[in-house]
DNA sequence: AGGATTTTTTGATAAATGTCAAAAGATAGG
DNA sequence: CCTATCTTTTGACATTTATCAAAAAATCCT
């Protein structure tokens, strides 16, 4: 369905697809602490479906059917929506060693309301919901690594909503300073406002204090 | 720790314990499509500490670690917090066949920041993230059950978290007039006010239109 | 039922944030 | 290196939401 951006793109050149996978393995037989048989690792191999997307590279559209989890190698990819009046919020970034994907999308195979678009050239290993379950039914580790995984998600999303609901701008903004300083390096203030919730003008405002 | 309010409530006598639990498998072997075996459910029974808790009694105070990870089987509960200006947000409702804690505090096992108690006369099943673990290890039907309330928890956060940082405070409340009337029934407006983050005499002003 | 308590509404005003327009600054690509 | 484009800042003003106080309405308790 995309381009497949390999041969423009040379940094992402930088790694061969067997070291990646190579890396992802190793990642969560270390996070799970289980061995991984050969056959295990062929397994996880042939499931997961790699994908370089260069900077400003669609993953998801409005309206379509999201039939993918991506867990993300490298760079860095951002869920937005946009509304009737035009306006951008961004639901989530997503960084190296973080999973992205429209959740109710995917799990309930409706068309979604959000865009999941690169922010810098990335790299992404793409899985389905049901193919992750069949893999986590034969494979311990992959099970145990799921569990693991959504207990991380839900901590983080109870936060993001506190301070959503329980914040102003401003102590949204010097909060996500202090949680997230990687996001100002990475990230343009259009963003960072837009996943603030407020306006980039305000956002301006705030930082001269 | 808390009083137990069976010989005072009478309504939480209404339904035995055992009637209780039996209720609770039922719905999660249907829920699961898995046949429980005796020994499964007798597991399941012993893992499970049923609670019966009246409105206003708490099942967690900030600062406390939490312990436990709730199914609702009847009433209601909230999580919330309370700043420094001594102003109450809510987190979450739950209700009947929804989970309920402190998802960071359960999970780091790090004293907690948030409330929950209960907002009417309630029965919860309670297990630790721990039990709950090894019994989905030894029973395909609750880790399947696992990944299933996941994949729910995950779309019920993404969508709230959606409406707070893309909608004005009309448009919050519109929505969840839309997604959750029962809330409108059950709830106080000054409790809709703290769920919506905004101040009652907003809430109250949104409606008179 | 009746008084106490809590919740909801209303009004006046203040504070926070948004809107629109334009300038200044930064960055990307030829 | 220069221009076109995009991002950030600033200003004037509008709108939304909060704050504080008090009245009205609903609910709780005995």
């Amino acid at each position: 369905m995309n381009l497949n951006y390999d041969t423009t793109v040379g940094k992402l050149r930088e790694h061969s697809d067997h070291e990646i996978f190579d890396a992802f393995l190793t990642y969560f037989s270390d996070y799970t602490k289980h061995q991984l048989s050969t056959d295990h690792r062929k397994m996880i191999r042939d499931a997961f479906k790699l994908k370089k997307i260069s900077k400003r590279q669609f993953l998801l559209r409005e309206g379509e059917v999201c039939k993918y989890i991506s867990y993300v190698v490298s760079g860095a990819l951002r869920t937005y929506s946009i509304n009737e009046r035009g306006q951008e919020s961004i639901i989530v970034f997503a960084l190296e060693g973080e999973w992205v994907s429209d959740w109710e999308s995917v799990n309930l195979k409706t068309p979604g309301n959000y865009y999941i678009d690169a922010i810098e050239d990335s790299v992404v290993l793409q899985i389905s919901p049901a193919e992750l379950l069949s893999l986590a039914e034969k494979i311990p580790a992959i099970d145990q690594f799921m569990h693991l995984e959504h207990g991380a998600i839900t901590i983080t999303t109870q936060k993001r909503i506190h301070s959503a609901i329980s914040m102003s701008a401003e102590e949204r903004y010097h909060e996500l300073l202090k949680s997230h300083p990687q996001y100002f390096r990475r990230f343009s203030q259009n963003m960072i406002a837009s996943y603030l919730g407020i306006k980039p003008e305000t956002l301006s405002r705030l930082r001269r204090r």
